[in-house]
DNA sequence: AACTGCTGGTTGTTCAACAATCAGGGGGGA
DNA sequence: TCCCCCCTGATTGTTGAACAACCAGCAGTT
């Protein structure tokens, strides 16, 4: 019946349909808007957020903003402490080294992974990292800059396959930002990177597996080095 | 003088003094609560958690409630969604697989590291968790046991010494016993272990790194395939 | 110069209320 | 009979105000 038949059709489309993202709540947009603010320079690290202003600036009750606080505690890009409040993370050369020891061993890895073939490459994602850092570039947004790159090498580590993992370095991701704000010539950073990426990118759909190994190991150990300085010098 | 030395005394004494750890704030010690009964078996997996009512038993209110479920949210004892609620995590297949890759991951390439002489060995912690194991499992305390068990493995992580890559694992942990608690019979589980973990214990310290590693590989194929089993049952 | 005690401002927590949303249980209509 | 809509009760999301606990800094004392 033609009932039946536009039944099942309405049925497949249905089961295809993507289940709906939940309505952003009042603490998310909140620690959305205060997580943007910290990306643009807008909050300094080190400075104080005080629950109070940040209620009336934001236009929300105090308790949401508690609530979004508690979030971007959980990502790393705020500090707590009992009884003082929060302030905008600070990076330490410490924080720097570590960040950058567990970057090498996720994604060099992740290129042993391949080249055993134990996993394969989706080139999609990571083709298109490298192209919207090269837009971002070209328009001179260095902040899109240095998601673009940050979400190139995410692409990179989710080659192993691994939620958690993938999660882990989102984290890890986000206080890479930390180190970037303290950079005080972002274009400088990250114009050579737009074309390292894109030919570690080139390099990896190759299959050219020593190169790339080599090449992102070169990146990591130039940037860690350049945003260790960066980071210490205040 | 008299003065003088005794105030030099004072002021090495001062400097000794570990700083004090802030009070566990309402919110802190009820997330503790919470994860405790969770551990014990009080909570179930799947099981709902109003907030009026865990308000009400714990004697605080909603709002440190609330706080109390974000930092569980956080460690993954508990899901959330958006008008729903909470409720006890209930770990999935999948996130058995997922989990034991990851042990897999880092825990192996930990005893690489000792084996390059990259890093050292701090066989305090391990032995500790080893003792610590057995006591338990003489009391038939099986809860004891799995913490003791956990914390044996984060010891082997610890080598890496990565503060983040700790933290992560300590996390992996924790979502680990949400699998003990699926085990219909905990006692035949860990009891194996007890004298598996002193074993690898014993390679480590004598830097038997082969028979270690494959030691340390057999117990997660095994405890992989035990728990995936049981987590699968419900 | 060092210690003590205040003081203003911030955070920790509670409470009560209302809006938004969800799960489940009837009626109507085909 | 089956399906859909709507209603209802319960739960969560958010607010605003209030008070206690606590911190940093300043002034006064010795």
């Amino acid at each position: 019946m033609g009932s039946s038949a536009a039944s099942d059709h309405t049925r497949d489309a249905l089961a295809d349909l993507p289940s709906l993202a939940p309505l952003p709540t009042a603490a998310e947009r909140a620690a959305d808007l205060i997580r943007e603010n910290i990306f643009q320079g807008g909050f300094r690290p080190g400075a104080a957020l005080p629950e109070t202003a940040l209620a009336r600036a934001l236009g929300v009750s105090r308790n949401t903003v508690r609530e979004a606080y508690r979030r971007l505690i959980t990502e790393h890009l705020l500090a707590y402490e009992v009884h003082k409040g929060v302030t905008v993370r600070r990076l330490a050369p410490d924080d720097v080294r570590d960040i950058y020891r567990l970057r090498r061993m996720h994604e060099l890895s992740a290129i042993e992974e391949l080249r055993s073939g134990a996993a394969t490459l989706d080139d999609g994602g990571l083709r298109d990292s490298v192209v919207a850092g090269q837009r971002a570039g070209a328009a001179d947004d260095w902040v899109g800059a240095g998601t673009a790159d940050l979400r190139f090498h995410a692409e990179i580590v989710a080659v192993h396959g691994s939620p958690r993992l993938n999660g882990f370095f989102r984290r890890l991701m986000t206080e890479m930002r930390l180190g970037f704000l303290a950079l005080t010539d972002p274009h400088a950073f990250h114009a050579p990177y737009l074309v390292g990426n894109a030919d570690i990118c080139e390099h990896l759909i190759q299959g050219r597996w020593d190169q790339a190994h080599a090449a992102l190991r070169r990146y990591l150990d130039a940037a860690e080095h350049e945003v260790a300085r960066a980071v210490a010098h205040r």
